[in-house]
DNA sequence: GCCAACGTTGGC
DNA sequence: GCCAACGTTGGC
């Protein structure tokens, strides 16, 4: 069992749209380290929800990995904003898995938040300049995260 | 909108 | 394989 960290920018996908359709493909990683770390996922993973690039960035809750990683398909559609004219269906560069709603926190975990809390210290997403939109979190950062928000 | 940080590209 | 230029991310 690992747990990750994904983030999204709330105006592309929010945390509240997933909840809405229960489950989402989480498509258009474009980075390698960070494709690979969708690979290492397995169904039943937990995975921090972030939202980025917004008023109020921080955690908003809970998904679960529900699918593992397969072919993204936006790589091969030329009308997709993550086409990639260089992967090839016999070789293709990019995966995607499948994210499912588990739930919402009763309290948004801020960034703040994060920064002040001893126990994380060390979470890739705290590092200066960190652009990963898939880390690892370690299961006792992810207790620490679920105690917060949960209240 | 600014800017720091970092990944990627491409010339050599 | 080096490295400068460029693009993107994301907090503020």
């Amino acid at each position: 069992m690992h747990h990750w960290l994904m983030k999204s920018e709330p105006d592309e996908f929010s945390f509240a749209e997933l909840a809405r359709k229960g489950k989402e493909p989480w498509t258009g990683v474009r980075n390698y380290q960070a494709r690979n770390f969708l690979r290492a996922a397995q169904v039943g993973d937990l995975v921090l929800f972030y939202h980025s690039n917004c008023t109020a960035p921080g955690i908003v809750g809970v998904a679960q990995v529900s699918k593992v990683a397969f072919d993204d398909p936006t790589q091969f559609d030329p009308k997709s904003d993550y086409f990639d004219p260089k992967s090839t269906r016999d070789n293709p560069r990019w995966s995607c898995l499948e994210v499912s709603f588990h739930q919402t926190f009763r309290q948004l975990v801020s960034l703040p938040d994060l920064r002040e809390c001893a126990a994380l210290k060390e979470m890739l997403i705290l590092r200066p300049g960190n652009r990963l939109s898939v880390t690892p979190v370690t299961a006792a950062e992810f207790k620490a995260i679920a105690t917060l928000g949960r209240g």
